[in-house]
DNA sequence: AGGGTAACAAACTTAGAGGTCTGTTTACCA
DNA sequence: TGGTAAACAGACCTCTAAGTTTGTTACCCT
């Protein structure tokens, strides 16, 4: 294998299973130990491809926690016809997954904003980018949401994508407590019922 | 003093500096010596008192935590007569303060559910409940309000409360950054806009 | 093919955590 | 007023964390 190759591949080794310890556990709960020796790793190997604990966990922010929060939310929306509609299946898929699988943690984004805030706003920053090309988004398929005639013309664009953020970012934090089954039911069948007051086509 | 007294006072003293504490740095983050330091008491003090650091927030989340929950967002809407615009007062006073505290952490109660999650289920136990007191004594309310003629027979309380909490703990999430500024204004005229479609007094 | 560097292994250092233990002070009561 | 127990002080222990250092293996290039 080249060298080369070699490299990345640790590299994404190490950021694959980091990643999935912090949601698991929370970044400053888990050690570089717990890491290392899920990958039979050493310590060695960890600071010659990443200077710091910290450093490290930007690096995956960047790549791979923005990578997810693409996948999941933003591009299952971009480019489709009928905004509304498409980010309540949107959103309700991502509930579901969550909802059958079985080790959830809530929302991974949501979560790690949780975590660093008042304690590392350099971390902070990375964070917050990311939600904002989320919202960025949401708000320019919502805008061309009313100019195709699929919403209607008084809905305040930005309002309601930092309200469906908002409302999802803490529902997500309630469906840890498995306890409460018809949780995703309920909220997008309340999602469902605001979306139906804004939809121009609508007979309200 | 009377021993009781200053016994109870002591207590009381370790329990709201540590609140303060684990509210601001996460209590996993949050070292004893951090909240004895603070105090200008020392370990005999603290270990004389509480057993270990996790029934000693235990203790906090039955007693200090419970209050303020109760205080900022059950008791404003108990016997009120509109429970929809009650609810929207409450919700806006307490974004309100958060907006204006320059040293806000999000929802206090959020943050820490969001923390244990997966790695202390008794101290989540706790957490619960008292989350769980909120959502009864809403969906109480909002039961109220439609027989009271207040709210459209057709809404689901249960569905609505949940919205309500999901989407203020999302809310809350959200607000740490402070650049969103009109984040509370466009969060309360969401909401304001989606209860109007509940109001069984109104002319939708 | 062998020297050199990248890629790791692993022992070590240092700091800080939770928790223990023993001694000292303070307050109450007979 | 002196004895007793509650209330605390503070040194200490043990463990674990991030980070360092030195040594070893694997791979590439000439």
């Amino acid at each position: 294998m080249k060298n080369q190759i070699k490299r990345l591949a640790t590299i994404n080794r190490i950021q694959s299973t980091g990643l999935e310890l912090f949601y698991q556990k929370g970044f400053y709960n888990t050690s570089l130990d717990d890491i290392l020796k899920k990958l039979s790793l050493s310590k060695g190997a960890f600071y010659y491809h990443f200077q710091s604990k910290e450093e490290f966990f930007i690096s995956i922010a960047q790549t791979l926690l923005f990578r997810k929060v693409y996948l999941d939310l933003i591009a299952p929306i971009e480019g489709k016809e009928d905004p509304l509609d498409t980010i309540i299946q949107c959103l309700d898929t991502n509930l579901e997954t969550a909802e059958n699988n079985f080790l959830d943690y809530g929302f991974i984004l949501g979560n790690f904003i949780t975590e660093f805030n008042g304690k590392n706003p350099e971390v902070m920053t990375y964070l917050q980018d990311i939600l904002t090309v989320w919202e960025v988004n949401l708000v320019t398929i919502l805008q061309k949401g009313k100019t195709d005639g699929y919403i209607s013309r008084h809905v305040d664009s930005e309002a309601l994508a930092s309200f469906i953020i908002s409302s999802y970012m803490g529902v997500r934090t309630l469906m840890v407590e498995k306890k409460n089954k018809r949780l995703r039911y309920k909220y997008i069948q309340q999602l469902r019922q605001y979306f139906k007051t804004m939809d121009s086509r609508a007979t309200v």
